[in-house]
DNA sequence: ACAAAAGTGTTAAGAATACACCCATGT
DNA sequence: ACATGGGTGTATTCTTAACACTTTTGT
């Protein structure tokens, strides 16, 4: 008997953060099923490429996000779905991803790619309300025993914008002092001598990653 | 153009402790490639058929190892791997499990099934090595933040073999005073009237979990 | 002068670490 | 009686958690 592969998909899971929320890459399904549905950037993953040269493509294709905009993806989870695909059964591999200030373009095969807020999540085609939630999930530890969280702040960033990126995934408040203190002896961040000024009340002086690339705390966060 | 899906595999990674020591389910290979060389039980799954199903199949037409033997079982990592058909690329799930004296059976698929020490590995086939040493750091991380150690124990243990357990895993020695207490503080398991004698010394009390299942600690354990 | 966010320190409670001796048993 | 592994406590250091006021700026 001949051996047939079961079909394979690729699905993808961004977050960035707009307006201090936590958010999440969706687009509307332009074909059956689901259609005119918002849904995770996904598709089929065919013989010759591997899962993650095919989450770069449909990024690129569906939703105008190139690899470059990904300061940090990896690998979440495989999941045995009902398929999207008349054929039944399928496996689909997720990717998280994470960046700051991207911009989803409008293009050919999906509409209005966009962020939207994780808390509030609109109602989402198949179980990606599911894969959304173990995504955010794992973010939430990933950036207690990391410092993954660089990749969705700039370079150069103050303490208190790192402080609301850490409630915005942890989706409770942090006591300053608290914070401060603790994240600075994780030894990870180093202080620049520029500030920045918005507003009428005292400049906040920036700081940057020691490291941009993904490091392992010696006592974990939070 | 039609879909022609990657070849698909499942691999499975079953950790058990065999004399205090962490061990690893292998086969010797059967056929090309690696014919002769030790692997992980794996193989094709095919269409219609889930990877969590596959994994079951394999494991009991390969190594004799039945569903249940496994107290605990879980997707690791999904591996875009040099294939092992000669189609080119494939896509290998693999699963980590957790079992408590299985007995591998002889059987006309593969030859010799046994546990191996994970210290001390011999040499395997395709890049099992890192697969194994990759399933080695989520088992060590798992028992420090869950009670998976439960799943490598009987039913009923001593103190004394709950720390080896997780030194064995560790690979490294702990502190019995410490462990104790701390391991008591957690709440995990209860303690019986029953005690164990085997030879000239104290007999020990026995434990047991109070949940045969997967929990989160509230304090990280080590 | 006022409004707004930045920045800063102390105390108390809990957790981690280091460390050495007595206990119960079988032979 | 002795060898073997089982069982226990304390002191010190470090970490966490709770908590409020001063500083710097723009208007």
């Amino acid at each position: 008997m001949p051996y047939i592969a079961p079909v394979l998909t690729v699905d993808s899971v961004i977050f960035q953060l707009v307006d201090n929320e936590l958010c999440v890459l969706l687009v509307r399904r332009s074909h059956a099923p689901f259609k005119g549905h918002l849904a995770l950037p996904g598709g089929y993953n065919a013989q010759g490429e591997t899962t993650s040269e095919c989450m770069e493509r449909i990024l690129h294709t569906k939703a105008g996000v190139m690899p470059n905009d990904l300061r940090l993806i990896e690998q979440l989870y495989t999941f045995d779905t009902i398929a999207r695909d008349p054929r039944g059964h399928a496996v689909s591999v997720t990717y998280m991803g994470l960046g700051k200030d991207i911009i989803p373009t409008e293009n050919t095969r999906t509409e209005s790619p966009g962020f939207y807020p994780v808390t509030a999540l609109p109602d989402v085609a198949y179980d990606h309300a599911d894969i959304i939630g173990y995504a955010h999930q794992r973010l939430a530890a990933k950036i207690t025993y990391t410092n993954a969280i660089y990749a969705m702040l700039d370079t150069y960033f103050t303490l208190t914008q790192l402080q609301i990126a850490y409630e915005a995934v942890f989706g409770k408040e942090l006591d300053k002092r608290n914070f401060r203190k603790k994240f600075l002896s994780l030894d990870l961040v180093r202080a620049t001598e520029e500030y920045r000024r918005d507003g009428a009340h005292r400049p906040a002086r920036l700081y940057t990653f020691k490291q941009q690339k993904l490091q392992t705390l010696l006592r974990s966060f939070d």
